[in-house]
RNA sequence: GGCCUGUUGGUGAAGGGGUUUAACACGCCACCCUCUCAAGGUGGUAUUCACGGGUUCGAAACCCGUACAGGCUACCA
């Protein structure tokens, strides 16, 4: 993992799907962070790996918790030994030391790309004899460490996933080990960590398709056994942060993993619903899809809303209650209120922060008709007469419950005359003051006399 | 510029030469239920698999081109 930028949508899944390879291959699911880079480094992003990890039940087997044999899955404590190996390549003739500033080769490449061709390291510091390179860097000369790639010939490699892979070996630079600084470059730590701590499935984004021809002959020169490499398709998206956003509205994480484990992978049947265990049983490396595939929140949310009809009641209220009482206060409203309130939401909320908008009408202080509200109060005669019957049996009920309110209703009908959604729509509109609701009945009940009979003051 | 990969409805996708008049799911639309909405139920929603050639009795599936998209081509990760 990466401790750049805050985990998103992507790296979760990618998380996801090594988890799910690691369990399934019955081997262990290991977290290192990728921080060799100290200047990209930040702590917000380290620390966002750890909760979410968590949060989603993605338990690693080893991470940086602990130290394994004075080893840290940290990179940045190791620098010593990256450099280490890159001068045991050199010995074995496998690399070099090279001399070039980054302005010379700027230069070249420049030119190179005037002239629409590609640049690719010319290697002019490959036959440097040894012993003169040795003393430029005791007189305190800056280098880096270059690997001896093939000249001819052709790499290729078998991705289970995309299948076989070949590259031409003259489109491979001399790729730099260890940079002038003297850490490693990203692929040179990652390769290097991945053989020494005995990874056997290299699982990544399809960015580094192309790249894993230079990690094979990296393995080679270095005599490690080779991984099996996986390359995931990418997730398209037009936002950022999609997952911090998520979990502030309230998704369910085993809702999000759910529709995630979809993003680039499906049973091949019909089956949809997925607990973490039953990924693990069902998911097959070979039914990883190429293409890349976009977010689609829409879906999500109808994950989401599955999850939330499955929970039980008590489940139900633990999860929305928290949402409610960040958007209302709930000071004076009894437990069996609030109770009420969320379950009446309980199919009609997609996510836990949706009982914002449906639970509004109950705390508004004033309603505001729009239009269509006011299009129907002047639809009809009787509706003037139906609102005052309304007015005059709240101020008469003592009890206020669900029975005495079915009764009031009752008494309107008979009253008034009318029925039907001429009945019910005006006193809804005067009441909740909008035309779409849960039951009626329940939204008086919830409302309360006093605040009902406040509503029909005008 | 070179190289690698991908392209099945608005979205996720199944299907890997003939039972495909392209499964299933989301979305959307209509209807039923109903005081409204939601939920639930029923049905509709791809003139056909990026395009053009080829192979074949037969292609969405195999081959070749083209287009488009993404990636790599850094002392970034």
């Amino acid at each position: 993992m990466c401790p750049q930028k805050k985990m998103d949508i992507e790296d979760l899944r990618n998380a996801l799907f090594s988890y799910l390879i690691a369990k399934k291959e019955d081997g262990e699911f290991i977290l290192r962070i990728d921080d060799a880079n100290q200047n990209l480094y930040s702590l917000e992003a380290e620390e966002s790996i750890y909760t979410i990890l968590s949060f989603f039940g993605l338990t690693y087997d080893e991470g940086p918790k602990k130290e394994v044999e004075n080893v840290s899955y940290i990179q940045s404590e190791r620098l010593p030994i990256y450099k280490s190996y890159a001068e045991k390549l050199v010995k074995r003739g496998k690399a070099y030391y090279c001399f070039c500033t980054k302005e010379e080769l700027n230069r070249k490449r420049l030119e190179a790309s005037e002239e629409k061709t590609s640049y690719l390291y010319d290697r002019v510091c490959r036959n440097f004899p040894k012993d003169e390179a040795n003393r430029k860097i005791l007189s305190g000369e800056k280098y880096v460490i270059r690997e001896t790639m093939p000249e001819v010939g052709q790499t290729s490699f078998r991705d289970l996933v995309y299948g076989d892979i070949t590259i031409l070996n003259a489109t491979l630079e001399d790729q730099i080990l260890i940079k002038s600084d003297g850490t490693p470059t990203y692929n040179f730590a990652n390769v290097l960590d991945d053989a020494l701590f005995n990874i056997t499935h290299v699982i990544s984004s399809t960015k580094f398709l192309t790249s894993t021809p230079k990690y094979l002959l990296l393995y080679e020169d270095l005599g490690f056994p080779l991984p099996e490499f996986i390359h995931i398709p990418e997730i398209l998206t037009d936002k950022k942060d999609i997952l911090t956003d998520l979990l502030g509205q309230g998704f369910i994480p085993s809702a999000i993993l759910n529709y995630i484990a979809f993003l680039g992978w499906n049973p091949k049947n019909t089956k949809e619903f997925f607990t973490l265990e039953e990924l693990i049983k069902e998911f097959k490396i070979e039914s990883i899809g190429k293409r890349p595939t976009h977010f689609d929140l829409k879906k999500l949310e109808w994950f989401n809303k599955k999850y939330i009809q499955n929970m039980n009641d008590t489940e139900y209220i633990n999860y929305v209650r928290p949402f409610l009482e960040k958007f209302y206060n709930m000071e004076g409203k009894e437990e069996s209120w609030i109770h009420h309130l969320l379950l009446l939401n309980k199919n009609r909320i997609s996510f836990a922060a949706e009982i914002g908008l449906t639970a509004h009408m109950f705390f508004a202080s004033e309603v505001e008709y729009d239009e269509e509200c006011i299009a129907f109060l002047k639809s009809d005669s009787s509706i003037q007469n139906t609102l005052r019957i309304l007015k005059k049996e709240v101020e008469t009920t003592e009890n206020w419950n669900l029975e005495t309110i079915k009764e009031i209703l009752k008494h309107i009908e008979i009253e008034s005359g009318v029925t039907g959604k001429l009945l019910y729509m005006p006193i809804r509109i005067a009441t909740i003051g909008i035309m779409r609701g849960p039951n009626l009945i329940d939204c008086l009940y919830l409302l309360g006399r006093d605040t009902i009979l406040e509503r029909l003051k005008n």
